[in-house]
DNA sequence: GATTTTCGTTACTTCGGTAAACAATTAAAG
DNA sequence: CTTTAATTGTTTACCGAAGTAACGAAAATC
């Protein structure tokens, strides 16, 4: 027990037991979030695709010729931190900025065969890892997980 | 909708309702976290505490004579990061490190009057913004949430 | 008494992300 | 038309939140 530094103080701290923080679903949240990610990085991790690799290529896969600003409003990060992520997924050659015709502007960012390839690895990889995660939960908890997560992400401040 | 850079290719995308993406509850948890986590900044921001004081603060409150390392543990960051934590903290006179009379390697944090204080300012505001974010949440769906999010936070990796 | 462990700390690095400015291009107003 | 606005992708600089590695002081173990 903490707050004991030897010569401990107050033995109040069975008397409260209302905690504060772990009552707080903003703290639980990001404690989640820290282990999930965490689990992901270690399953699809070294050199393999980062998180944020993954639902670009996702997105892209899903959206072929859809445009970095569209992605990037979509994953919910700015412009300019999408271009980090397409520079490392056009290196891997998982994807190609096309131009467009009738706008001079915009670089349609297209999968390649060698991307939706990896990408359906990919995918097969965090499944597995979200399966093996999420082992004690019953499929009802997991949609009902599933639910409210989007409940939250309803409220996103928009542009 | 995306996908449709003027010469649109395929449009399977209405085809294709496996989103994948918005299926993986690693996705949406951090979707979640970061609408939640830019609220709280919003709320409490503007040199008040971030996310970090905040809960080392509370941890330190609740548990008075805390060790460094029991409230790195706690949590769940190493000690090296938990110094800059403190000494923020201990700039704005919000805790002290007291010297522990056994153990000349340990330094006992203890919050101030001022401390104590501004904690309880900063819990009152923390529920407010929770209230007001979660306002659309029945108090059986926070608590199925929170539930769900503890069940998760289980599976930490221990030291 | 020698070795190992623990504690707080520093220095360095990484990662994810924002904000501001910019050139090229397109759209809108006059 | 021409001038002004807005949009797109990009670069650069920055920041916050972490991790890792090493260290000296102190304590614990053998």
């Amino acid at each position: 027990m903490p707050g004991h530094a030897s010569f401990a103080a107050a033995d109040l701290e069975d008397t409260v037991n209302a905690s504060d923080l772990e009552d707080l679903i903003g703290y639980n949240l990001k404690r989640a979030y820290v282990i999930v990610q965490t689990d992901f990085r270690d399953t699809l991790g070294e050199d393999g695709l980062s998180a944020r690799m993954f639902s670009a290529l996702s997105l892209t896969v899903r959206y072929p010729n859809i445009t970095q600003s569209e992605l990037a409003k979509m994953l919910g990060i700015e412009r300019s931190g999408l271009v980090a992520i397409v520079d490392a997924l056009e290196e891997k050659k998982y994807l190609a900025r096309a131009a467009v015709p009738g706008d001079r502007r915009v670089q349609a960012l297209v999968p390649t065969k060698k991307g939706a390839k990896a990408y359906g690895e990919a995918v097969a990889a965090v499944k597995a890892h979200e399966d093996r995660l999420f082992a004690d939960m019953t499929k009802t908890e997991k949609e009902t997980l599933l639910g409210l997560l989007r409940k939250i992400r309803r409220k996103e401040a928009k542009a």
